[in-house]
DNA sequence: CGTTATCCCAAGTAACTCGGTCTGCTTTAG
DNA sequence: CTAAAGCAGACCGAGTTACTTGGGATAACG
């Protein structure tokens, strides 16, 4: 029932930029992100460009562009993620909502396993799909504020030139506004 | 958050063993389990080989030898099964509670991602740890009587010399009684 | 203009895993 | 002795994973 590394880096490069726009830093480039949880920088990469094809991510191009969440984070389920990157959340095809396939068993009617694992399958998705970006980086702020912290990645965007980036980011068009909490 | 085909098929010839055994076929050779489930049989004697050594299965050798089960079916917990074909539940190895491991980030007492992947490997372990082969057999037998039928692993051992394979069937040495069930 | 920091894209690749097969035993009932 | 079973383990091709490499395209800044 593993997540494979693309997907975990995926979630923890989303989580970093979640965290780094509650605090104002909206554009954040793909050195900071691999830095911050020490992930290879060109494998990040394709993730992140995978997740931009996706619409969970937006791009800035040239010096001082960077990475940017495309919705509110609170529009973006962790399960979304998770599939975008690493396919079906049920552990078998035959028990999966999203994108069922018959299993190779003569008789899926009669079939206990099938029973079961969909009830993994809504387990799994019980979770994921109900945690957004938006409350995932909100527990993990309040776990750092409690011990005076701040995000790694929010330290690393600090030591760049902030009044240029912050003219560049202010030019992403729909500026994504937080709606209101919900849960 | 896939399930190997190993353990697919691990997990499908555990049931058809236990529905056998509950309807008093204790002994079912390999070619059995491999055709009423349409799997491979040299692929499922690895397997089978892989559950007797976690004391999962038993096997008596010599014809009219088969495999059976080592304990009672409500003895065995689906996850167990699940975790000595495919490893742990948790989906990454710092969330896991049988076999964790350190993961790569900086700072995992303020990290988010444990901690919904802790729920979700809980999600998890709450349907495979709570659900026993036996209960699972007993499900897809009450399905299958409803509609009057017979699991395919057993129309495949009532062809055998049925006399012979149930004195073979007799020597097995500790009787696997079922005991009372308590869920 | 050129430099520099950034993203974009396609290809390559080493190691590993998956899903098996093949070969040749040993054990046991008849 | 033979047939039916399990045992042991080497082998293998295809695919996946987790990356790296290399060569652009863009855009700010001097």
């Amino acid at each position: 029932m593993k997540l494979s590394k693309k997907g975990e880096y995926a979630l923890r490069a989303l989580l970093d930029l979640a965290m780094a726009q509650a605090l104002d830093r909206t554009l954040v480039p793909l050195s900071a992100l691999a830095e911050a949880q020490r992930m290879p920088a060109t494998f990040l990469e394709q993730i992140l460009v995978q997740l931009r094809q996706a619409g969970i991510l937006a791009s800035t191009r040239g010096k001082y562009g960077g990475y940017s969440l495309a919705r509110p984070a609170s529009e973006i389920p962790i399960g979304e993620i998770v599939r975008q990157i690493d396919g079906p959340l049920a552990p078998i095809g035959c028990a999966s909502v999203t994108a069922y396939e018959r299993c190779s068993c003569p008789d899926e009617a009669h079939c206990g396993l099938r029973l079961i694992m969909m009830d993994v399958r809504n387990a799994i998705s019980n979770v994921l799909d109900r945690y957004t970006l938006a409350q995932l980086a909100e527990v993990t702020l309040q776990h750092l504020r409690r011990d005076g912290l701040v995000p790694k990645v929010v330290e690393l965007v600090r030591h760049l030139d902030l009044s240029t980036r912050a003219k560049v980011a202010a030019k992403i068009p729909p500026a994504p506004l937080e709606p209101e909490f919900s849960i």
